[in-house]
RNA sequence: GGCCAGUUGGUGAAACGGUUAACACAUCGCCCUCUCAAGGCGACAUUCACGGGUUCGAAUCCCGUACUGGUCACCA
């Protein structure tokens, strides 16, 4: 059997969609599941439309989610170029449209687009379909020489038979049967020398062995044409795997052209590449097992191209959010601390520490950017209303408060050792030989610790992090606070 | 408009002619609990776009209708 091998060809157009991504990822676990070769190809076909930078963009993006390719431009290959206008430049794709001419399976073309277009419109009116028959393709050899001679612009143009129909198999769709008649001649060289996307593509994946073509499934319909160039070279045809798309809501699909998010904008968001990896690869695909978190290894295993869905599939970011808190939560805690000290950087300038607050934050933070706001109290306690104090199921008030942490306080003072076993003891040993519930104790402490309705830790967690002098001190203020009050 | 494809809950989805129509997110309860989370438990589609048919039996097969998407570029 050969060796299978997948290419992603994107075109250097700017910002790396998750729909992109998606079939990247795909093209990359199709290829690693049968430990086959997994190649970047850049598709720059369009002179107008090159965007700077973008060829970075796709590096970094692979890069970042472990995507790595076996071949491509940044690190060659034995099938390179891997960009198509240097393949151009070789002169490949002109030569591969010379032979289809002489094969008599493509022609020299002459007609301007707005000829065409104009003739499509007219027809529009009175037919159900347009089919185009190109006049040229019955020029005469010297007709066409003369011309090409004076400097005329021409393409060069596939020969369709509209005898018939072309099948093929997809293997998510099926088979997949059109008539002949409904194809038009698509252009293989364009007037300026460059190769269609079509062209360049059915030509590179041959040439690159490509075994699996992996790609959106807006490529349906063109198949049969890509097809017809395969058969006119006698190529062997390779295995098609159109995928269903990643849509916005029921009707639009995530693009860039709206600005939805890309892959750049959830890492900024502070969503992991892996979470973010893990969570595309389930739209549109779902596992055999009833399982949803999958390292990139372990979706490797995993993948199979017989499960994957003709739908389009919604993205839906409050399932990610789940999904990165999945991530976050699964880490170990010295890595999680890593990970996380530049956001606590972020709101916490005081030398609190970082362990000490990550801590608290792993169970609470889904998003890396929602860790800033949850410790805008560290450095400054904030100037809170006393109705805090007030909290039913703990049952304390403002008077109970009080009382809890004048209580607490000579506890905590006397204390020698300012760690976690000391602070529960004293604390949960006072409201227990009290007969108290602990919330009376713990609650009211919190608050004047973080002056926060809701905090990433406890009052235990938090004293940890201010250490005895500041939490003595926030403690303090807290009093004087109640008092004033009354 | 022609052609091609799709249609299971708010979302991702399972099911490959016979199940109480899995599971996960979200939502809503309850429990746990020093807040909030996390965690635990439970609720949530009498029904698989609709209409016919085939069959003892259909979400699953066939036909039609509706709706949605794709395509019909010297864009990819």
């Amino acid at each position: 059997m050969k060796k299978v091998r997948t290419r992603f060809a994107p075109s250097p157009t700017g910002y790396m969609h998750i729909g992109n991504l998606r079939t990247a990822l795909y093209a990359y676990l199709i290829a690693k599941k049968d430990d086959g070769d997994f190649l970047l190809r850049i598709e720059d076909t369009d002179q107008e439309r090159q965007v700077e930078g973008a060829t970075d963009i796709i590096y970094n993006t692979l890069a970042a989610c472990n995507l790595n390719h076996d071949e491509g431009p940044d690190i060659g290959g034995e099938y390179g170029p891997y960009v198509q206008s240097e393949r151009m430049k070789q002169g490949i794709y002109a030569k591969y449209a010379g032979m289809l001419v002489n094969m008599g399976k493509a022609h020299v073309c002459f007609c301007k687009e707005e000829d065409i277009q104009a003739q499509k419109e007219a027809a529009g009116d009175k037919e159900d379909s347009f089919y185009y028959h190109d006049p040229c393709k019955h020029l005469s050899h010297e007709e066409v020489q003369r011309r090409m001679d004076s400097g005329e612009p021409f393409v060069i143009r596939q020969n369709v038979d509209p005898e018939g129909q072309t099948s093929f198999d997809d293997e998510v769709y099926g088979t997949i049967t059109v008539d002949n008649s409904t194809l038009d001649e698509m252009i293989l060289l364009k007037s300026d020398g460059y190769p269609t996307y079509n062209f360049a593509n059915v030509i590179d994946d041959h040439l690159m062995d490509i075994t699996d073509v992996v790609r959106g499934n807006e490529y349906l319909s063109s198949t049969p044409k890509y097809n017809l160039i395969y058969e006119a070279f006698g190529w062997e045809k390779p295995r098609y795997i159109h995928c269903p798309p990643v849509m916005k809501d029921e009707q639009h699909k995530l693009s860039k052209r709206n600005g939805d998010a890309s892959f750049q904008d959830l890492v900024a968001k502070g969503y992991l590449p892996e979470a973010i990896l893990n969570y595309i690869a389930l739209l549109g695909w779902s596992p055999a097992e009833e399982r949803e978190i999958y390292s990139l290894e372990e979706l490797t295993k995993a993948f199979d191209v017989k499960r994957i869905n003709t739908s389009g599939a919604i993205f839906d970011v409050e399932k990610l959010k789940w999904m990165n808190g999945e991530y976050l939560r699964r880490m170990d805690d010295e890595e999680y601390c890593k990970l996380v000290t530049p956001y606590i950087d972020q709101a916490v300038k005081k030398p609190y520490s970082r362990q000490a607050i990550a801590v608290g934050l792993k169970d609470r933070a889904m998003l890396l950017n929602d860790i800033p706001p949850m410790l805008d109290f560290v450095d400054e306690l904030p100037d809170y209303d006393i109705d805090l104090y007030f909290n039913k199921k703990m049952k304390t008030n403002p008077e109970i408060s009080l009382e809890s942490l004048k209580e607490a306080l000579p506890v905590l003072e006397s204390l020698e050792v300012w760690d976690r076993d000391s602070i529960h003891d004293a604390l949960i040993g006072l409201a227990q030989s009290t007969g108290r519930k602990n919330g009376v104790i713990m609650y009211p402490v919190r608050v004047a610790l973080s002056g926060k309705a809701s905090t990433p830790g406890g009052a235990i967690e938090l004293a940890l992090v201010f250490g005895k002098e500041e939490s003595l001190d926030r403690i303090r203020k807290g009093i004087s606070k109640l008092e004033n009050w009354e």
